[in-house]
DNA sequence: TTGCGTGCAAAGGTTTTGCATGGCA
DNA sequence: TGCCATGCAAAACCTTTGCACGCAA
């Protein structure tokens, strides 16, 4: 975790808010793009990118790898250490990623911290299988 | 889990015996093509993708996302494949795979189908978090 | 013989980098 | 004024796909 540093621009404030506005939300770096070119703000995707690498170095948001397929999603996440249980499903089949909310997740946390000593990061576990759409054709 | 199909070829026995002789070892794509093409048995990328897919659909190999920069590793994994009731669980700091045999996560399966519609693929996901060892240190 | 496996090359998508311009302090 | 930030375009990267040919069964 990096300290703040540069200069603070219109860019900067632009996409932090953005991400601060949608806490636990995650957005890939296309959607931040289309979003702003909707609005009539268009960023170039470097100046998204860079910002983001940034906002991770500083520990203000946080980076999820999806992949495979380069899919990288970024998170501002509000209370950190907190925050409800999220986590991520995707579908083999179709490739979509399903983002559950699931209070059982805490649970499941909890069992493997307690009876096995591990330290779950769910954040960054996908689970792999298959979406209930594609399970029914 | 796929079932074996297809023919038996040099590819997939050359591809096979290299992962297999090294259990636990994370190989990307590119280190796999570059070992044989050294060994003076060049193989094309498509086909090295092919077989590491195929292998991960029939549960032979596991498939570690890493990136971002679209970093897939593959690795054989002595007891995987067979049991059911089998889960990874892989430690960010040091690295190491481990294996949970674990009934209450069996739970986890169920209460995804059930409650949220999604067949999970047991054996193609990885906790990803903090041993004991380490989170100890 | 049939159809899958293979290699090559090209396509696809994401992320990074180089460079000249523009803006913050 | 001196850097840093930005945008554009091109490059870099990893992975997938299309196609014609070769090989396993």
């Amino acid at each position: 975790m990096a300290e703040r540093s540069g200069y603070r621009t219109k860019a900067r404030d632009e996409l932090l808010a953005y991400l601060k506005a949608n806490p636990g939300k995650h957005h890939t770096a296309a959607e931040i793009k289309a979003f702003f070119a909707e609005k009539g703000e268009p960023f170039g995707t470097a100046t998204i990118y860079r910002h983001l690498e940034r906002f991770t170095d500083e520990g203000i948001i946080r980076k999820y790898v999806i992949g495979p397929g380069c899919c990288t999603c970024y998170a501002f996440e509000e209370p950190v250490g907190t925050c409800a249980g999220h986590f991520h499903c995707k579908c083999e089949k179709c490739g979509e990623l399903i983002h559950l909310d699931c209070k059982e997740l805490n649970e499941i946390r909890s069992h493997l911290l307690d009876h096995h000593g591990f330290d779950w990061n769910a954040g960054k576990t996908v689970f792999y299988g298959t979406c209930d759409r594609c399970r029914k054709k």
